[in-house]
DNA sequence: CTGAAAGCGCTTACAG
DNA sequence: CTGAAAGCGCTTACAG
């Protein structure tokens, strides 16, 4: 079955949901004030000073007074306020995430690594939202007031200009789309080799026999022209080590599946076409939506490659041969820089080496020709 | 072409690319101590107090004074220490998510939503993953210990015994799978109403012609067993309604498209299956992946509903008839509840009605027969 | 309209 | 091994 449009099939049958408030909207059981370690001390019958001795497992405590302490502590149910302890031990153990996306899967995939690395090392990971309209200033001063250390994922354009603007006394580590040749000294900052990937996906395709490939590209935070990014030069790169012309890069108005879809009936319409590298999974899913309406098969006429790996990428049909990327290990290592900016005694591991490689599934094979 | 496996034609091509360390290994610039009030106040010839009430915005200082004091914040670079503020005011203006993933499609939506909502109120916000191995109780005291409000997306299991051991004196609240039974007195927190999103979506697979439904669960966070969430309850009272007696549920085993591949399999060997329900929309590409192995074509032969609307949902082929949620939506609904238990003067607005919606799209179709 | 005092809940030296 | 003091950078009453 096929159909002219995809959004021609789609249409609202019910609104049948909705949501509701549970719980009561009275103020709630009486929030009872938190016990300090002066009540404590009270308790336990020692001076508050000791308490901190116990909470921060001091050597010099009597293991008698120890135990008093630390069942005074149960009993009240004490924590210890982190806020107070913040600004009297002058560290935070806190790294704020700015990102203009949460939900696109190279986005994601960074923050979980970030998240992780951030528990196991015990720090509190704050997200905050890049957008157009917000001041950028404004927003990344806020985001510097609570303290902690800044990460920005700099995979877009709004994001690598938030880095750029970060003051130079404030602590700060980025993962980038590609190295810095601006900022004098550069930020600390890790990457993927994205162009060497793409030039590898490129050649794939070039000994698969195809005469060209082209390109759709997703937007990039580097150079001049926003389809000119590390992926489209090892694209590129590829296309002129065999002495092939490139054509235009498309797309770069986007990152999702509808970009994908509206450059891939373009495409589908030449029939000189017969393969395409995409800039991402999500474009790539758009693209082979297109030449599905347009009747032309995958990999039979046309082959696809998309960048990424993201989880559904192994699970459509014809399941999509693309590039995994560590963006996990992107944020690991990421973390990890930050977190020697912000302790004096700690020093950032060797470099993890995180590769990148081609995964061959069914959307790329060689030409029928 | 078809493939019997989907893993078998996974292979590493080749491994080129590699994470590389921007930046100096030095300590970087000197981090120049943070101007204080005090400073700010010397460097305008004023007390210190008087420089609060201006970055206050308090009404009673004179024009002349406030100019002043702003001058010398511009040159001085002052930003108002947060944690300063948070431990002598007492309010903090942040909030902690506990989730147990950031990357699932209704977690990641959910926490925009929440996101969001916070950025619009002035709140930061945190997010602390939960994990079965860490123990619960110290991840939530750490959490309750920066001193904000807790919000728990809790959508699995591990969450929905998170949010069941928050102390009852610290500020909370959830999105939820359905509301709590349990507690009392309960928690607030906000849901959509999944059973009868799903018994709608049973009715329209019924009333296209279909003998009876099948259903492939997402593990549920309520109930005594696992496959039995509102979602399995909608679908088996659209089944009761109509007389017919509900096969055995699948799946609960997980939320990702592997989970939905396997119990596809097993669905694909019975001519009888004509009708699949899915928890979610990974497990339904699972289910589609796995028909289309098994040579039974879709929805010619079998027809498949997800559940969610996540992106890619539209453009895979066949397209997925799904039912799209509000998960912007209820994260929205959340933050205000919080918000209302955090704030003695707010109010939250009056619950939005959050609609689920039956997308009509390729993947589910009137029987052959 | 402006200033001096006390305190938020902790820690880090400094005494004993 | 334990305690009394001073201070982190702000705010909230309390004076003038």
């Amino acid at each position: 079955m096929t159909v002219d449009t995809v959004a021609d099939h789609n249409r609202d049958m019910d609104v049948t949901g909705h949501t509701s408030l549970g719980g009561p909207s009275d103020p709630g059981p009486e929030p009872r004030k938190a016990a300090s370690i002066r009540d404590v001390a009270q308790a336990a019958g020692v001076s508050y000073q000791t308490v901190s001795r116990v909470i921060n497992s001091h050597p010099n405590v009597r293991e008698e007074t120890r135990k008093r302490v630390e069942a005074a502590i149960e009993t009240l149910g004490f924590r210890r306020n982190a806020t107070a302890f913040a600004l009297a031990s002058g560290v935070t153990r806190s790294v704020t995430v700015l990102t203009s996306n949460t939900t696109l899967y190279g986005y994601a995939a960074t923050l979980q690594g970030l998240e992780e690395a951030a528990r196991g090392a015990g720090y509190s990971l704050g997200v905050k939202l890049l957008t157009p309209e917000d001041d950028l200033d404004r927003t990344i001063s806020s985001a510097a007031a609570d303290g902690g250390g800044l990460m920005v994922i700099g995979f877009d354009r709004l994001a690598a200009s938030a880095l750029d603007r970060v003051p130079e006394n404030v602590p700060c580590a980025a993962v980038v789309e590609a190295p810095s040749h601006g900022r004098t000294p550069p930020r600390p900052a890790v990457w993927a080799d994205d162009r060497e990937a793409a030039r590898a996906a490129t050649a794939h395709l070039l000994e698969l026999g195809h005469r060209t490939v082209h390109y759709v590209a997703i937007p990039t935070s580097v150079g001049t022209r926003r389809s000119e990014g590390p992926r489209a030069q090892g694209w590129r790169a590829a296309l002129e080590a065999a002495g092939i012309t490139p054509p235009e890069p498309r797309g770069a108005k986007g990152w999702d599946a509808r970009v994908g879809y509206d450059e891939g009936r373009e495409l589908a319409r030449d029939p000189e076409v017969t393969a395409i590298l995409c800039g991402n999974d999500d474009l790539a899913l758009g693209v082979l939506r297109a030449l599905h309406h347009a009747g032309r098969s995958v990999p039979a006429d046309v082959s696809v490659i998309g960048f990424d790996d993201a989880p559904h990428a192994e699970f459509v049909t014809p399941s999509l041969t693309t590039v995994r990327m560590d963006f996990q290990g992107l944020g690991r290592d990421a973390f990890a820089l930050l977190r020697g900016r912000l302790e004096n005694d700690y020093r950032p591991p060797a470099p993890t080496f995180v590769g990148t490689a081609l995964i061959l599934r069914e959307s790329a094979g060689p030409t029928d020709a």
